[in-house]
DNA sequence: CATGGATTTTGACCCGTGTCAAGTGCCAGT
DNA sequence: ACTGGCACTTGACACGGGTCAAAATCCATG
């Protein structure tokens, strides 16, 4: 376990493709994980939030899947293998907790599958919100108070949208008194009426 | 390890929300993965082929997340977890090799999402013919002529589509001399032309 | 405080897909 | 074989969101 590693705004944290040799988890900051397709398409995967871990697809072939790059300064800690898988043998009680958080990552990679496929523009734009909004809180962070660290483009590509339609849900949630938006700085205002939006209404 | 359990079409494998016990190996037949949101609707998360592994996203929170029925008589087997964590603790390789199936599992889940986002409608028909046959050919069975056991409209509430859609994108695909569609019955005469579009095409 | 570049917003237009509605084909039961 | 029901196909139309283009705003730099 090393703890306290930094890294700028724009370096990657995860290269795809390396040999998966340890876990991450992000302590302050923020990352997007990302893969860039044969045509140079970019598509985000996912946003890394603080206490929040990576690394897990590594598991699937040995190497990284998708490339990490942090988006705002940002410090972490790095788990080696060498140094988990003695543990996973002795202590049940840790296979126990990342059996969960593999099955947790790939439970809410389901659930925002299937959701992204039956919302529309707005719904998956407010369940975005409602969601980073859930996590931040999990935390301990303002859910109703923050700065979105990622660009609207990168919003879009993971939400598979443009950044215009984005731009112009939250300029409709503005409008409807939901929230403030100024830049990147969001204030939610009604996070019910997100929730339930972005929940399972259409 | 209990071989040799049988199930009518129709029938659950798996119960959502009940308590997480056992993962299973389908043998034969096939089934589907889904979850009713609170309006009704179904969501299929995804379909399961001979060989395949069900029950991974219980992990998560030790109860099992969507519901699994067989969509043909199906048989399979049954791993309860007490003969799985024994084994977890002295075999390595077993160790491994669960971690690799979650990550797997993951990693193809964020993969399709990303996708899906992404594709058109003919698309998403294309990548999910082509992964049915990669999956097929996987556990030796033809790549090229399958019955699909699913309906048009569990195809469409996989992809978020509607059933309407998917059937003109098999009709296109089928003027375009790409494959045979006869009731449920497909015959895949260009797989390539099917993989380069649902690839990264768009 | 001024400047320039990047990001975001807004507008106009068009295509793809959802919706609604008939029509067709397939299978089971009588 | 006939019939009814269900799954699937096909057609017409409307609308959401992609695309292209321009204006506005933000932010870092001198």
């Amino acid at each position: 376990m090393e703890r306290g590693r930094q890294l700028p705004a724009g370096a990657s944290l995860i290269h795809a493709g390396t040999r998966m040799d340890a876990l991450y988890v992000v302590r302050s900051g923020s990352a997007k994980r990302y893969a860039v397709s044969m045509s140079g398409t970019e598509r985000v995967h996912g946003f890394v939030l603080p206490g929040e871990i990576v690394g897990l697809e590594g598991f699937a072939s040995d190497r990284y899947a998708c490339e990490v790059a942090a988006l705002e300064p940002t410090s972490y800690c790095r788990i080696p293998l060498t140094r988990l898988e003695p543990l996973l043998e002795q202590l049940s009680g840790l296979r126990r907790e990342v059996l969960r958080l593999l099955g947790e990552a790939l439970d809410e990679s389901l659930r925002l599958r299937a959701e992204l496929g039956m919302c529309d523009a707005r719904g998956r734009v407010a369940r975005f919100l409602a969601d980073l909004s859930r996590r931040l809180e999990l935390r301990g962070l303002s859910p109703t108070q923050f700065r979105l660290s990622m660009s609207r483009g990168d919003i879009a590509r993971h939400l598979g949208l443009t950044l215009e339609t984005v731009s112009r849900a939250l300029g409709t949630f503005k409008r409807s008194g939901w929230l403030e938006v100024r830049a990147r700085y969001i204030t939610l205002l009604r996070p019910e009426a997100l929730a339930s939006m972005g929940g399972y209404a259409s």
